[in-house]
DNA sequence: AATGAATGAGCGTTCATTCAT
DNA sequence: AATGAATGAACGCTCATTCAT
């Protein structure tokens, strides 16, 4: 789909108007509605910008390339997971294992709604996947879950601790994207939260008596 | 096209099926080369067929379009997977939590040892996905994961079961898939199968337990 | 290419619209000139694009595909040769016959004028032909001639002047194609269009006897 | 669909033999099924042999291109058409204006039963219209017409009467096949016929007033 | 004589990106 | 700043024809 090499693939210029501000939205909404409904295969710049109301030449005006794009819904996407990660799992009145339980629900329902933008994101990583930026956004979620494995695992050795903070996110990731790319009532969703979460529980458990 | 029974000799005629077939194996191994060394937006078919050192219309007479190469190739790796799969899960000698660890050694290390070409023909998922052969496929490798969850779990319930099956099948694959994305040395596959298997010896150890 | 409404003034931007019309033109006559010196065969949107001295994506940006273009010089021709016989059938200052006559010879002299591209879009008409805007041009011209066939012959039956009207329009067109198929000096093209015109009256001239 | 220079368009060899005679009957049958079956457009020399039984090699040993395949068929279709045609016109038993009107119906009734092959062999055209041996054929029928319009007409002058004799003919084939393109009711093929069989004798009787 | 695998030029069409207005 | 017409390389795929067997 590239055809030429692109500059870069952060974005272009930072708006600093109103109305900068409102084209950036209308790009990323008719962005992601273009994803949905038309599919990885058929997300375009030139649908985009129609389905903003927009020309293609503002569009590339607020981003440098199709990938850049692509860039932002999925850096949107991982800012809401990470608020989402954060807020349950930094809430401190309620006991590690239940939070675990808390944030595998609701994760997984959140991946079920967003089930059509996802999957179309992930068929179309390999034109944004090896940016440079896309790390530096893993790093954020990682502190939050050191954080929470401390408070779990308190007598355990630290490597084990991460290691097992690490396998634990990225299957939740990993599982919640492939659970939700084929459609679900809500009691399977349930029942599926609810057999990561005793997996997970499990896990923890043990680690938690080998100290 | 035709092919009329051959006289008796049976021998006899195979010259123009092993030519067939060393063309479906040159083309193949060339997909899988372009698959690996351009990745999957720069998969074409004229690419593979100048790799493989074939005409496109040859490539086009074993393999009717584009997506039936790829999904070929996902079928042979579906395929090793599957019996990597069964002759672990089968070898009835070794008490199951055993077997369990030695899969996810075996898979987690055959994944990063394909990490390109399995990586590639994800990307390259949407286009032979939707296929109804796809399906049949995955049938195969729940049966043995069935039989060898019943081994392992006798007193517990079907239902809860199957879902538990599922699930490690499912995390295996998926938590594979993302951590063979990217490179690791062989200590660290180590510790992070470990890990895995950890997690879901823990969780089938609780299962058995509530009965 | 959504249009808004033009605040008032109306000539203004224009100049877009005249570009755009220029360039469809230019297609167009483009189209017509490799319709009659390469033949239907060689007829691509490639070939047309590069006579036009347009780019094939621009050439796509006024006609979705191929057949829409084909069909586009087959309106055009409808619409001249629908012109051609309403301005001739409907002049009721002179006896239905004499109309006749005289449309005879303009249709048959414009057939031969154009006789390379109506031979080649003739040849083409597989590709248009289906297109359910075909039908409807069929049904202008239609009115017309029955308009003139009740003034021709206002005592005979209406079903038996429909088929007649029918009949008299299919043998000019048809035998008009066929005519201009080959080469004729302009005797020859007198001599035959006088003697189809002949056969037109004698037939009309039939019916008005039997009432 | 013609990609390199063909050679000629006339048979590349006699078929001296029973097996040759009869393969060139399968082709050809095969051609007509294929033709009608599948239209112009996917009418392939691969595809004909395929259903005639044969391989491909076979056909081009009988037919030096594909252009000379359907220029095979249209001279079967012709030589049918001038028996036909022959068979009627020479019924000297038969009044004039009689034979006229059996011919008419007889030619429109089996130009309907073919209209599927004849359809799309007008489809083809272009590839084998400008064949030499294509203008010989035509010169067959013409004799028969010319001796049964010195029959009808027995007082015309020689210009006249061919002239006449050839827009008959041209106007029944013309009409024929346009009348053909669209399915009919066998009440309508009648009426049809009726009215070119009545322009016809319309016509023929107006020549002879004249004298 | 017969086969049918192999060829590769060519086709219709798309779409990321640019740039004159 | 905003537009959207214009570009053209690239893609997936077909099929008439050849030629080694």
């Amino acid at each position: 789909m590239i055809q030429r090499p692109s500059p870069s693939i952060s974005t272009r210029k930072q708006p600093k108007q109103a109305r900068a501000t409102e084209l950036v939205a209308a790009i990323l909404q008719a962005a992601a509605q273009v994803l949905a409904s038309e599919g990885a295969q058929r997300f375009t710049t030139t649908r985009v910008a129609e389905k903003a109301g927009v020309s293609v030449g503002s569009l590339y005006q607020y981003f440098p390339n199709k990938a850049a794009l692509l860039f932002r819904l999925q850096s949107d996407e991982w800012r809401q997971t990470t608020d989402l990660l954060c807020g349950i799992l930094e809430d401190t009145e309620k006991p590690p294992l239940e939070r675990i339980r808390r944030l595998v629900h609701a994760f997984i329902r959140s991946e079920c709604e967003e089930a059509a933008v996802r999957g179309a994101l992930n068929d179309a990583a390999p034109l944004y996947r090896d940016a440079p930026e896309a790390r530096e956004a893993r790093a954020t979620a990682n502190r939050t879950v050191e954080t929470f494995m401390r408070e779990a695992l308190p007598e355990t050795s630290a490597p084990v601790r991460d290691l097992a903070g690490e396998l634990i996110i990225k299957t939740l990731s990993a599982v919640g994207a492939d659970f939700s790319a084929s459609p679900h009532t809500s009691t399977e969703i349930e029942a599926y939260s609810d057999a990561l979460a005793d997996m997970f529980c499990a896990y923890l458990g043990s680690l938690r008596q080998q100290g």
